[in-house]
DNA sequence: TTCTCTGCAAATAATTTGCACCCAT
DNA sequence: ATGGGTGCAAATTATTTGCAGAGAA
């Protein structure tokens, strides 16, 4: 059960990495085929899926969208954007939760949380402004 | 496009609120199925999105599993159980998170937040202990 | 050699939509 | 009488899986 690197595995981590975003299994199969325009995207899929079990990158299941992934692993928090869906990570102040102060609660063994803001993103509210003006007119 | 009120509707937002659970698409209709039999899944979902748009019930998006419903709409958090994909509302003070402090982040408008635990809720908890106990002999 | 990984196509899961008819207002 | 709502089936979206061959270890 151990797990081989391949050309198709490379490339996909890197992608990710280099692309400093949180794609989704589509976006980054656009561009890693680019690189190997044979491969196809259930490789894609299967390679985020163990790559995200390995702990070598992270899984975003945010909003009730497609997934997105995320090469920096270290606990952090994120916003979405509820126009155009993208998701930048945010600074926000782990310590503040506690989850020990609420593990009682129902009788749940708390493994973990996260804090997921949403909003409009700097370039949608420009549009939206655009478009309002237009309206005006 | 003012919202009428059908006996569909009706009976959708009813069950909802008398579980007192945090119920999928297809559960409710489950439920809704036995009081009115040939009633559609695509209803039930066309109603639960209307009631959500309209404030009536809130939309949880949840672990990027089913979507999930809500008939307590004061604003409050919850915490899902990595094993029965199953949500409960949990208590913890919105307090400790201000959200105009992360406002400049990135430039977005936050219009809101909300904090997810996950963790291993007690009737998994005790199935696990079990299996394991079974391992062992 | 062994066993995981791959590409392809088909399957699945969750949700949405087109359409003709129905019914609340 | 309007125009939103409904049931049904088909379509869509996101993701997973079976299979036979490829290729890391």
């Amino acid at each position: 059960m151990h797990m081989r690197m391949t050309s198709q595995r490379e490339i996909i981590l890197r992608e990710l990495q280099d692309s400093h975003q949180h794609l989704t299994a589509d976006e980054l199969y656009e561009r890693v085929k680019k690189i190997m325009p044979r491969i196809s995207l259930a490789t894609v899929y299967r390679n985020l899926e163990k790559l995200s079990e390995a702990g070598i990158i992270g899984k975003l299941e945010i909003s009730g969208r497609q997934k997105r992934f995320d090469s920096d692993i270290h606990p952090h928090d994120h916003i979405y954007c509820l126009e155009c869906h993208r998701v930048d990570n945010i600074e926000f102040d782990r310590n503040l939760v506690n989850p020990t102060a609420v593990a009682s609660d129902k009788g749940y063994r708390i493994s973990g949380y996260r804090v997921e803001f949403k909003g409009i993103c700097s370039t949608c509210w420009a549009m939206l402004n655009k478009r309002e003006d237009g309206d005006k007119q």
